[in-house]
DNA sequence: GCATAATGATCTTTAGGAGAACATTTTGAG
DNA sequence: CTCAAAATGTTCTCCTAAAGATCATTATGC
């Protein structure tokens, strides 16, 4: 499976939800929905801003989890 | 932007569409798209797919790039 | 306690991936 | 070279989930 560590790496820089919304232009519901990990996909789009604003790579957002 | 290093790691591994297409399961248009790099959104289970036929991480698949 | 902000939940709209079918190109055997 | 099969490219429809907006609920702090 596909694990998302938004929630994780908001966490850490004491981030909330509105604020990322906010300063990444996109969607409060996408991010709620990363955050939760309820989303089943993803535009390429939405990955750019939040590496972008968290500073961080695809590979520190999504993780590939063997098994399930 | 995001990059997306399928066209590469397939051809490290010298796969064809139809090879991963037929692998993974997922659909042919759907790999032709990430080959050319001509998708803008993403299935978390098509990725999931992938990186486990791949034997790589997200990050090997998809790459944050600075810039435009 | 009250006002404001943040989050959760729900609805509609809409973009684009998924899937399938057809066209074209490539490849390899004879 | 020729032909057939396979691989790729292209285009179409369908359908799902993100996007966007709104309302309800729950924190936060003054």
């Amino acid at each position: 499976m596909i694990k998302c560590h938004l929630s994780k790496l908001m966490g850490e820089r004491k981030l909330k939800i509105v604020d990322v919304a906010r300063e990444t232009g996109v969607n409060r519901g996408t991010i709620t929905r990363l955050y939760h990990e309820t989303a089943s996909r993803v535009e390429l789009e939405t990955i750019d801003a939040l590496c972008r604003f968290l500073g961080c790579d695809v590979g520190e957002l999504f993780e590939f989890v063997e098994g399930s």
